[in-house]
Parts: structure tokens; C-alpha cells; sequence
DNA sequence: CTAGTGATTCCCT
DNA sequence: GGGAATCACTAGC
């Protein structure tokens, strides 16, 4: 059974519009993650989106750094992040070139590879929490650092690739505040999720720690 | 189910 | 030096 025949990336364009019109417009799509040991696909159901623009939650809000270089560039790339000192996370970049904005892939539903995601989410209790958050998303797929700039509209070889497919139907789009932003950032409804999807991840307000003496 | 906390490294002030 | 777009685990309801 094959569940991806049609490997058709998204055309380019399909980012170069305003984070907000792209976000939910990312729900229902294929992420495809080629890799030596095969092929990882996921459904995606949750997804973040972030302004580089006057967003104090976004990464670019204070500017270009060697950091977040790629979300200043052309849409249709991936940016991955190190956080917390254990995680990556994964985003696609928006257009237009320069304004910074991108779309953090919160969760899915691994549809094909599942026995290869699994050996990657060891403490997945079962297969809706493999990809139940963004750092397990990412983990799931085998997604690091190595993958940040990756053009996931290009055909071909390549490692990641979002697939054009369909889109979620939007009577099942659902929105609301933004999980872990602190600060200022935190009141825009910039989630969205598929409703009633048992991979989306449980919301969790942002909490401020105290460092450890 | 919710709420709290330790883990661990990098980035930016 | 402080905190981070998180996860796993525990306690308690």
C-alpha cells in the first residue's frame, strides 16, 4: 500500500502569501522525510503561525541573527531550531523575501513509516503521540539542524518535501492562542489544529521558570 | 485529566 | 547570565 503516489511538492508560490492565509491552508497537507532507512510521512494537523514583523514571539522580532538567517530568506524553506537544550523544531518560511514570517509544524498523523518513527519515539505510549508536539514531530522524522535551509518545494532527490495534496476541509479548522509564546506575543490566536484530531497536542500555557541554584 | 519540575545547550543581552 | 516556539515524568484529583 502505498500512501503518498503523488509526490508533487507545493508550488512555491503557495508561500508567498501572508503567514495567516498559509497556516490553515497547511492543515490536512503531507510532509514527506526521505531518508537513508526510507520514507516518513505525516498529516499534518497542528501548525503555529509566526509574524517577522512587529510579533514579539517570532524569532525575527529582534532582527537577523546567524540564527534565524533562513526565515529571512525565500518562502518554501525549512528552519530548524535547537531549544530548550534537547529539541528541534521545524517551521516553513513565508513570504515575502526579507519580512521573516514562518509557520511552526506542531503535529501530525504519521501515515506511512510508522515502524521507523517508532524507533526514533521510543517513549511513545502509542502511534498518536509520535508526533504530538513539535519537538516529537520533528524527532519522528529524523529532523536536525543538518536539515535547516532545506528547499521543501523542490522535486527530485530530495530530504523533506511538503506535498501538495489536499488541504483540510475548513469547517474542521479550528484557531486559539499560541502554546509556550511568552510575553506580548501570547495573545494572538495563531494556532490552528484540525478539531477533534487525537494528534494534536494538549495546550499548555507558557511558564516562567526559576533558574536552579 | 491538570499542574509542577528537572533535564540540557545555545543564543542573545 | 537568564531564559527558551519542549518533553518526560510524577503527584494528585
Amino acid at each position: 500500500m502505498i500512501a503518498t503516489p503523488d509526490r508533487t511538492p507545493l508550488p512555491r508560490n503557495f508561500f508567498d502569501r501572508p503567514v495567516l492565509e498559509v497556516a490553515p491552508d497547511l492543515l490536512g497537507r503531507i510532509l514527506l522525510r526521505t531518508t537513508p532507512d526510507g520514507p516518513i510521512a505525516l498529516r499534518l494537523t497542528e501548525v503555529e503561525a509566526y509574524d517577522g514583523q512587529n510579533d514579539p514571539g517570532s524569532h525575527a522580532f529582534r532582527g537577523r541573527t546567524t540564527r534565524n538567517e533562513v526565515m529571512f530568506g525565500a518562502p518554501g524553506h525549512v528552519y530548524v531550531y535547537f531549544t530548550y537544550g534537547m529539541w528541534f523544531c521545524m517551521n516553513l518560511v513565508c513570504g515575502p523575501e526579507g519580512r521573516a514570517s514562518a509557520v511552526l509544524l506542531r503535529a501530525g498523523e504519521i501515515i506511512e513509516g510508522a515502524e521507523l518513527a517508532r524507533t526514533r519515539r521510543l517513549s511513545a505510549r502509542n502511534d498518536k503521540e509520535l508526533a504530538k508536539g513539535p519537538a516529537r514531530l520533528a524527532t519522528a522524522l529524523g529532523v536536525d539542524r543538518a536539515l535547516n535551509g532545506t528547499d521543501a518545494c523542490a522535486t527530485g532527490d530530495t530530504p523533506l518535501r511538503i506535498l501538495a495534496g489536499t488541504r483540510a476541509p475548513s469547517d474542521q479548522v479550528r484557531n486559539g492562542p499560541r502554546t509556550g509564546v511568552s510575553g506580548e506575543g501570547a495573545v494572538h490566536p495563531w494556532r490552528y489544529w484540525v478539531d477533534n484530531d487525537p494528534t494534536v497536542s494538549p495546550y499548555r500555557a507558557h511558564m516562567p521558570r526559576r533558574r536552579r541554584s
